[in-house]
DNA sequence: CTCAGTGCAAAGGATTTGCATGCCG
DNA sequence: CGGCATGCAAATCCTTTGCACTGAG
């Protein structure tokens, strides 16, 4: 997706639940895009200049709930952000043990066409209504190896 | 696994840690067991009748070091704690984002492989060392929906 | 003019740590 | 005896919230 249409996309988005697409907002998006993984807090302030610690709090809680961002928390407990998949594609992560860095690795169809069924499965037999799932790969990153 | 062969496999893997099997570390490890799934510090401060918290902490710490437990962070933020897989067996989790619960759900065979062959892949693309994986099923459970 | 967005500072809440006590080895 | 485990309380750290200011409509 083009960065024009992204923007446009998650304007249209925030509009949809009243909610406007200000500069810090358009900030932190632009950080999310141009990292292309789940980033912490610290990455956001370093990258976003000058943003204050709260409005990108209160930003990320708008986009989140707008749709736009996914919230999660990693392995060192602390909460990262990135685009939902709805504005990327549907992915997994890889999560260092060590740096408690996350990247992106795209989801092979083979693997997600098991992942439903088991999906399914587990809905049927116990009442579980799914909504998403999260596959993580907990190891060491080739950095830090 | 028995209650009894349980415990002194946990006493066993502490001492290859340097560490001994307490009274408090037991206690937990009990509570971890009859629970059957991640628990919460409030669960487990409940359960475990008048543990004191930074006890329960450092208990959890020294248990998850030793490899007897492994904690998660559930969709509440709340850490969360269960037995490792080394002492059950492998399996996924249904995680509410309602109540927050998280339930265990057996891994299937099939999906195994499966993920077996999405981890070795992703390894050999990105340099990355796999130590396990995490299948989480987001959604609502039976009793929130 | 009105109201949402922003920044600063203070509050909140889970987790960690310092320190004194008690118990096991 | 010596050292680790424990409990209590204080300290930390991330995150949220209160409040006043600013800018867009």
């Amino acid at each position: 997706m083009q960065d024009t249409e992204l923007h446009a996309t998650v304007g249209e988005r925030l509009r949809a639940v009243g909610q406007r697409y200000t500069p810090v907002r358009r900030a932190v998006v632009d950080v999310l895009v141009a990292t292309a993984r789940p980033v912490s807090m610290v990455e956001l302030l370093d990258a976003g200049s000058g943003l204050a610690q709260s409005s990108v709090y209160r930003s990320l809680g708008v986009l989140e709930e707008a749709g736009v961002v996914h919230r999660m928390l990693g392995p060192d407990g602390l909460a990262r952000h990135e685009l939902a998949e709805a504005l990327t594609e549907h992915h997994h992560h890889l999560v260092c043990t060590s740096c408690g860095t996350v990247e992106d690795v795209p989801a092979s169809l083979r693997l997600e066409q098991t992942v439903a069924r088991a999906v399914a499965q587990a809905a049927a037999a116990t009442g579980f209504r799914p909504q998403t799932h999260r596959l993580d790969l907990v190891g060491v990153c080739a950095r830090c190896d």
